[in-house]
DNA sequence: TGACTGCATTGCTAACTAGCAATTTAGGAA
DNA sequence: TTCCTAAATTGCTAGTTAGCAATGCAGTCA
């Protein structure tokens, strides 16, 4: 199907821009992959993502702010959940696009049919 | 459906990361915008993205190596193209999420249920 | 050959930010 | 109160990069 082309304005620009900007760390990353199957607390996600305790918070401080995971405080403990289901699709998107960028360039080099170390 | 978890090294994380990275750059977006109906030169990507030509050369090559769009070069002039199809499959999804987010911040303020302005 | 055009490259600067260490704040228990 | 724990914040440094100006280079035409 065709994609109809959109005006998009500098402003439209910059918060699609800034949007992929935040999934652009991999320590971002990562802390939403522990979140991945659901809430958990900091501590939670210090250990799954075995970073320091500072820049865990910082970054779970952007990406709520940029609306991608809520925050929910409970005694002692701050709990994180994923709120923005597209960044699961995103993820996935981009991961396909790779997978079939290596499958492509693997392509291209000799003795490419055949299997090697299969696993 | 339920989205299974797969583990991810770091060495993927990376990845993930700089394709992310190649979409957060307004300038990258507006040229890729300006490709959206198909190949032009390096001299229409300018005009389409008022940007100057260095610029807009350095943009473009970090595209092409991240094999977002590809490059022909006939005569003086060079053209560029979309050659990764979720280029825009993922403006789509981070729009509609822009957009939602946008939605659900209005219904929280007051008299959210009146139209204004309506165009 | 020489001049011209279209694009790429280089050198530079300013702005941004991830990570680290240290401190602060908020809440719970004795 | 005092002590303790969990999380957030602050100050700082180092690394990255977008944008700009100037230069380099390849292809075309006379």
């Amino acid at each position: 199907m065709p994609r109809p082309k959109k005006e998009l304005s500098d402003a439209a620009l910059q918060m699609i821009a800034d949007r992929f900007k935040i999934m652009s760390e991999p320590m971002r990353l990562k802390i939403l992959h522990a979140l991945w199957d659901g809430e958990l607390s900091v501590g939670g996600i210090i250990e799954a993502s075995a970073g320091l305790q500072a820049n865990i918070s910082k970054h779970l401080g952007v990406l709520q702010q940029s609306g991608l995971v809520n925050r929910r405080k409970d005694g002692l403990n701050v709990y994180y959940q994923i709120c923005d289901e597209t960044v699961f699709e995103l993820c996935e998107v981009v991961c396909a696009s790779l997978h079939d960028r290596l499958v492509a360039q693997m392509s291209e080099l000799p003795f490419a049919d055949q299997k090697r170390k299969s696993a």
